[in-house]
DNA sequence: AATGCGGGGAC
DNA sequence: GTCCCAGCATT
């Protein structure tokens, strides 16, 4: 048929585009050489909703600590999580060390090669899936994420807003999927969505699909995606309470596993809201010290005003409640701190009392 | 269909 | 400051 035929060439020019510009990423298998599914795997949950810079290194440590599945499986989660600390999103990690011990409990330690079995593991979703699919196994499916919906949006001149537009967009992209060369396929439409066809200022004129682009011969293109506008999110205040022992230990806590943080590190602080509680209660009575850094953070439905209270202490014992710990200072930077709280951590070991100059 | 869930880089 | 990134789980 004629509109297989342009599906056809369409898919071919952007595996010829791909095979001479495709980036050099460490989780890609060299041409010729077989993917590893769970390199795969591990790189494809760390790139959820999160860029190829910030993924590089925190790639390299896990692989480098946990060289097979099986490594990652018989690791803790507490060891998973400060290896993650500082990416983000702490439901991957715990998703992702659930996840590799199914595949060993259920799988042989082999990931399935069939995208409805990858779906029913922790932390894959259908683009996840399919994208496992298609790179690891060669399956023909479509891995849609939000590069490959600004490009798909683009080229077809979709113009419904999203999320109303996945479904349409699911199609025209599983249409362009080759019967070979799925996972260079999926690779290459992601490339081309980051390096050329990317949300602002597209560099249309070196695109390999200028010419068939109906976003382009509409002048839309760089309009495209449509969203439904943003909603400014809210201010909440709270205070950290930074304990140290006389021997250099730091009162830490573990959040509870679900939700915000879930499972990470924190200073002890009191609850985040729009407002301050009126009757603060630290850890324990102590003499509090103000600083005069506040901790700012913003999270993805919220941003966040801390103060931090310090005091010093000789208790050996630790407060009423779970998760408490004593954590030396120089031991900090090993442990399951988020962002916000290595924020927490420099601020307070920055107002340290200056030691006054002799003369 | 909406909402909760991090952090950082590019502009 | 805004936008958005190789999204998923839950409701």
């Amino acid at each position: 048929m004629a509109e297989q035929g342009l599906h056809e060439d369409v898919s071919v020019k952007l595996l010829a585009w791909y095979d001479a510009h495709a980036r050099d990423l460490p989780w890609r298998a060299k041409r010729g050489v077989k993917p590893d599914p769970y390199h795969v795997w591990l790189s494809e949950i760390m790139l959820q909703q999160t860029t190829v810079a910030a993924v590089k290194d925190y790639y390299i440590k896990f692989l480098s600590r946990w060289p097979t599945v099986s490594d990652l499986a018989k690791a803790s989660q507490e060891d998973v999580l400060r290896a993650w600390a500082g990416l983000g999103y702490y439901a991957r990690a715990r998703n992702l060390h659930a996840c590799a011990i199914k595949v060993v409990s259920d799988w042989n330690g082999k990931f399935p090669d069939t995208e409805e079995a990858l779906r029913s593991l922790p932390g894959i979703g259908p683009y996840t899936a399919a994208a496992i699919a298609a790179i690891a196994f060669d399956r023909p499916h479509a891995a849609v994420d939000g590069n490959v919906e600004r490009v798909m949006a683009r080229v077809y001149a979709i113009e419904t807003p999203l999320p109303a537009a996945k479904p349409l967009i699911k199609l025209k992209a599983q249409a362009l999927v080759p019967e070979k060369r799925a996972g260079d396929f999926a690779q290459a439409l992601m490339d081309l969505g980051a390096t050329i066809c990317t949300p602002r200022s597209p560099n249309c004129k070196i695109c390999p699909w200028t010419d068939e682009c109906k976003g382009r011969a509409l002048g839309i293109a760089e309009s495209l995606p449509r969203k439904a506008p943003k909603v400014k999110i809210p201010t909440r205040l709270g205070i950290a309470f930074w304990v140290e022992r006389d021997d250099g230990h730091i009162l830490l806590r573990q959040r509870p596993q679900k939700g915000l943080l879930g499972g990470m590190m924190e200073i002890p602080s009191t609850p985040w809201e729009a407002k301050l509680p009126r009757n603060v209660a630290g850890p324990f009575e102590a003499e509090w010290t103000k600083l005069k850094t506040t901790v700012e953070h913003t999270f993805t439905h919220f941003h966040l005003q801390l103060n931090v209270w310090k005091t010093t202490t000789t208790e050996m014992s630790l407060p009423d409640g779970s998760g408490y710990r004593w954590v030396h200072k120089d031991e900090l930077t090993h442990e399951a701190l988020p962002s916000l709280m290595r924020k927490v951590v420099v601020a307070a070991l920055a107002d340290r009392p200056r030691l006054r100059k002799a003369g």
